[in-house]
DNA sequence: TCCTATTGTGAATCTGCGTTCACAACGGAG
DNA sequence: CTCCGTTGTGAACGCAGATTCACAATAGGA
């Protein structure tokens, strides 16, 4: 083994990185300690150094994944363009990850289905609310905007919009990337934009009264 | 135990069902062969008299799903009103089923995508889009009915409807059922709904035209 | 009733994997 | 240069769970 020391700092950031990329890669199956432990170029006991435990590695990975979710919703806002946009910016940035990182989302969630812990499942939860919270937060933006209709609550948007990108990921990754998201994805997509776009041209007709279709 | 001698296809029957109700209630995780043959009142190694081993338990298991999946589009699609009302209904017991179920169907799936097998990605990858292409079929008949819009694909509205029913599912069983899918859930399919019958209503004042906002 | 294939059992085995431990090597502070 | 806390190592431990095996009990036909 390479007998060079560094500080855990490193060490953890290497850790991590190391679990994520190999969870991308091969699927939380071949997660064991003795894979990362290799990855990084270290014996798999020296990774108890750094972590109190594989569950901890586990943590750390989410936190991550966490962290990139927020960091796109983020670029993806900042960028040019109204709200929708921005939507379909990340709506494009969602199923290329999905193709370079093998599903990398829906295989953490996955894993909060199967462990046992509740405390895991709260933080898996946690963290897809908070992106779905994001992605409301821009939809409400994409309202005030005007270039999205305003009977319709920002949760439903988010959460729509989040039944537009996980189908297509899940169809691709089951079948090892045979199954291309790309062209039913963007058909169900263009539905969407469409649905979310339509109201208010409508709504000039009839400015005022709540109309009985709207959605709450 | 019990010294109960049956033959074996009567086990095979009694092992599966027992195996899918554990996946239910407690998760995959509590899926091992001990808690299995526990519950059909055997020891483990009688299990072994009937299935080659716990994979193929496992694919009995898969084996039911699809089919109780088959038969709610069936039930659903025999019952009264368009295929709009059947999709509704459809819904409905979607959202039911995960409410008793612990998401049965989401775990199978994301047992796939643990599973390093690709034999298993490919089986559970069947079942997905043979459910899905039975709503698509349902949808073909909503078209032909008049009840949904001509200018979606079929397979587009499958997918969006599994998009529908999907996300509300994971966050319920994430939260360990705090998470309440009715609500958000009926006003996605709500606006879902008011999409697909929307565009008739906008045809008849152009008949003909392939409008530029078509869906394909 | 007896016989035999089938079914059931408990103990033993095997394997993968997370974790621990006693000890070695490193590297910066003094 | 020396020392000591930190980091790294290989071997060993413990455990859970799937699978095997030699043997016992059963059921149904001859």
């Amino acid at each position: 083994m390479a007998r060079l020391k560094l500080g855990t700092r490193i060490r953890r950031d290497q850790i991590a990185e190391a679990a994520l990329a190999l969870v991308a890669e091969r699927g939380l199956r071949e997660l064991n300690v003795a894979a990362v432990a290799r990855r990084v170029g270290l014996a798999p006991s020296a990774l108890y150094r750094h972590y109190p435990g594989k569950e901890a590695v586990l943590d750390a990975v989410l936190e991550r994944v966490h962290e990139r979710l927020v960091g796109i919703v983020a670029h993806v806002a900042s960028g040019p363009g109204d709200a929708l946009a921005a939507l379909r910016r990340l709506f494009d940035l969602h199923l290329a990850l999905v193709g370079e990182s093998r599903a990398l989302f829906p295989v953490l969630v996955s894993d909060a289905f199967q462990s046992g812990s509740a405390e895991r499942r709260r933080r898996v939860f946690a963290v897809v609310s908070g992106y779905m919270g994001r992605v409301a937060a821009l939809a409400r933006r994409g309202q005030r905007e005007g270039a999205i209709r305003r009977d319709v609550a920002p949760r439903t948007v988010a959460l729509m919009f989040l039944g537009i990108v996980q189908p297509p990921s899940m169809l691709s990754a089951l079948s090892g990337g045979a199954f291309d998201p790309r062209r039913p994805g963007l058909a169900a997509w263009r539905l969407f934009e469409q649905t979310l776009r339509a109201a208010p041209l409508r709504a000039r007709r009839a400015p005022r009264s709540p109309r009985p279709g709207a959605v709450r």
